[in-house]
DNA sequence: CTAGGGTTAG
């Protein structure tokens, strides 16, 4: 299929004030003078402002209020990410005011503070205790900079001693409504570690002795960490106490529902922030965004997209990154593709999120290009730095699923030897994956060696790795309808049987043959070719096809991998019913596209014979009979064009 | 008018 996007968005050239020294100072232009519209606006401008700033101030001898203002001001352009250059910045201004003997005294704990928090923010909480150390008196604001230093660098231990030696340090401070958020949101950091995570309930009955509950920042932290926990009712009755209309504590208790894989659940949240007229953020959209790519819901999540539009959220780069992953999730790569060009502001994630988009979709000439572009634009600094690290640290991790590839292509080959030495090896490395015993199995199975493909499956069995059940669903006008193996569940199975044994007879004229080595194992001989027909994802084009106005396209979706036989069959699907089928499975998108304009199978008219068969059937059968056939309909256009 | 806060995307 000949690719109907627009071409990628050329870059903007980088911002003219490269050099943070020779940048504008700040008094010149007012916080709130309009940017050029660079795509890459908020990095630009917190570089280009800020040492100049320091500058010009130092040389105006500064009060202890001015060291105070750019320390604050150091910090929020230190954090995050993490600039090196920054850590220098604010170091220095330490160093000036003690030169200025502006710390030590009594009543300098305002400044020490400052400097604290400024190496608290640079997740330097060690220099930020060395400061704390030194300070002769300290108020709560110094204890919580401290504590959410330790806490944000994921010293948990360290963070949680701190709080107590904060209650005991006497009644002249206590913890308050800014120690919990600083301590519960930085314990819970990264799904957080076993030991520290199980006080998550001590700290809650600190929350509510110190009559906190109802603080919508100190409820909002609080749901959080019980999400990282995933005890979503612990969540619950955190989110209950709060009993606020904030936003925040709304975002993130539907944050909490799909970090305990409640999709459903977090979607129920929304609506009911809806009705209660509580405007979501740029953050409940992009969570909602990203449930409805996962759940494969395209007409919600334009739903929600209008919604987005309509509201005054101000929109950030997560959101648009969300919308684009939805986009593509839900098997529409082309608008995935318009979300990316008309983003104003692409980051990394960007760039990464559409160049997995289009590998997915199967387009690695674009996803190349892409790639291209995002080193062309400059942004790919740490990241691939990242990688490196992660590959080099986990060989292993990183190994396992290319060899499940290469095991994949020994079904093909049907390579029995080198199928099983490679799935030896994967049964070390990871013993619980069922994948790769039924790959195995299928090899065995595909060669007609039903005993050991017997003996792969009850070794299965004996090890205790069990494999999902199947199931397949299709998104149609507000419902979504789930289909399992020979599901006869739905109030129409009989029109859905009826018309899938129909379909199936018409493609078998058209050439379709069943691979029974999909079928499962356990079927007598003779009844495989009969169970393979009403897999899942069968089922799900049967219904589909009754229930959508015909030509139109579908997209369905599985929570595993799409079946040889199955795969084949669509093939077919689509040219005997001229619909456009996007299957996603869970490793990728498989378009199906007979009614491509460039094939002339839709012509009309004149379509010539061949004793006596229908065009379109011959057609059919040269394009798929040919094992170089793939899913995609280009391919079938380079076989008609050979022909002719 | 000097220091401290919660929730998003790949």
């Amino acid at each position: 299929m000949p690719l109907l996007l627009p071409p990628p968005p050329t870059p903007t050239p980088p911002c003219a004030s490269r050099d943070p020294l020779h940048a504008a100072p700040r008094r010149s232009r007012s916080p709130s003078t309009s940017r050029p519209p660079s795509r890459h606006r908020r990095t630009a401008s917190a570089r280009s402002t800020l040492p100049a700033a320091a500058r010009d101030l130092l040389a105006d001898d500064p009060t202890p209020r001015a060291f105070c203002a750019l320390l604050k001001a150091a910090s929020s352009s230190a954090s995050p990410p993490r600039r090196p250059s920054s850590l220098g910045l604010g170091a220095q201004l330490h160093a000036q005011a003690v030169v200025r003997g502006f710390l030590g005294g009594d009543d300098s704990t305002i400044l020490a503070t400052a400097v604290l928090s400024f190496y608290a923010s640079c997740r330097e909480p060690d220099l930020a205790r060395k400061m704390f150390d030194g300070m002769p008196r300290r108020n709560a604001v110094t204890w919580n900079a401290l504590i959410k230093g330790y806490a944000q660098a994921g010293r948990r231990e360290e963070a949680i001693l701190l709080f107590r030696d904060m209650k005991r340090e006497g009644s002249h401070v206590a913890p308050d409504r800014y120690t919990f958020p600083a301590l519960l949101s930085g314990i819970g950091r990264d799904g957080g570690s076993g030991r520290t995570l199980e006080l998550g309930g001590a700290l809650h009955a600190h929350v509510i002795k110190a009559g906190l509950e109802r603080d919508p920042f100190v409820g909002a932290s609080l749901v959080s960490l019980y999400a990282a926990r995933r005890t979503l009712e612990d969540a619950k009755v955190a989110f209950d106490q709060v009993g606020s209309s904030d936003p925040i504590v709304w975002s993130s208790m539907i944050s909490a529902y799909v970090n305990c894989e409640e999709e459903e659940g977090a979607l129920l949240i929304f609506f009911n922030m809806l009705c209660q007229d509580i405007k979501p953020t740029q953050f409940v959209y992009s969570t909602v965004f990203s449930v409805c790519g996962r759940m494969g819901i395209l007409e919600m999540g334009k739903q929600v997209h209008a919604h987005s539009l309509k509201s005054n959220t101000e929109k950030d780069a997560a959101m648009f990154n969300a919308l684009l992953t939805m986009y593509s999730d839900c098997g529409c790569i082309n608008d995935a593709q318009k979300v990316f060009s008309s983003n104003d502001c692409v980051n990394v994630i960007s760039y990464n999120s559409m160049i997995s988009a289009l590998g997915q979709h199967g387009y690695p000439k674009e996803a190349l290009e892409h790639f291209r572009q995002m080193k062309f634009a400059g942004l790919m600094p740490d990241e691939i730095g990242k990688a490196m690290k992660t590959i080099n640290e986990m060989p292993f991790e990183a190994e396992a699923p290319l060899w499940r590839i290469v095991l994949g292509a020994c079904s093909k080959h049907r390579d029995i030897e080198t199928g099983k030495r490679i799935a030896e090896m994967l049964f070390e490395m990871e013993p619980y994956e069922a994948t790769n015993y039924i790959l195995l199995g299928n090899i065995y199975a595909r060669l007609g060696r039903w005993t050991e493909a017997e003996k792969v499956r009850s070794l299965m069995g004996e090890r205790g790795v069990y494999k999902d059940d199947a199931f397949s669903w299709i998104e149609m006008g507000q419902r979504t309808y789930r289909f399992g193996v020979d599901d006869r569940s739905h109030p129409i199975s009989r029109e859905i049987y009826r018309n899938l044994d129909r379909l199936i007879s018409t493609i078998k004229v058209a050439g379709y043959v069943p691979d029974i080595s999909f079928a499962a194992h356990n079927i007598q001989r003779d009844r495989k070719e009969e169970s393979l027909y009403y897999h899942c994802e069968k089922l799900a084009f049967a219904f589909g096809d009754l229930a959508a106005p015909s030509g139109g396209t579908l997209r369905i979706m599985k929570n595993l991998r799409v079946c040889g036989d199955c795969h084949c069959a669509y093939k077919y699907f689509s040219l005997v019913t001229g619909r456009e089928i996007i299957l996603r499975d869970n490793q990728r998108f498989h378009h199906f596209n007979s009614a491509d304009p460039a094939v002339p199978l839709r012509s009309g008219g004149a379509m010539p014979s061949y004793r006596g068969c229908d065009a379109q059937l011959l057609y059919t059968s040269l394009a798929i009979n040919s094992h170089t056939v793939t899913c995609h309909g280009c391919i079938l256009l380079v076989i008609l064009s050979k022909r002719s």
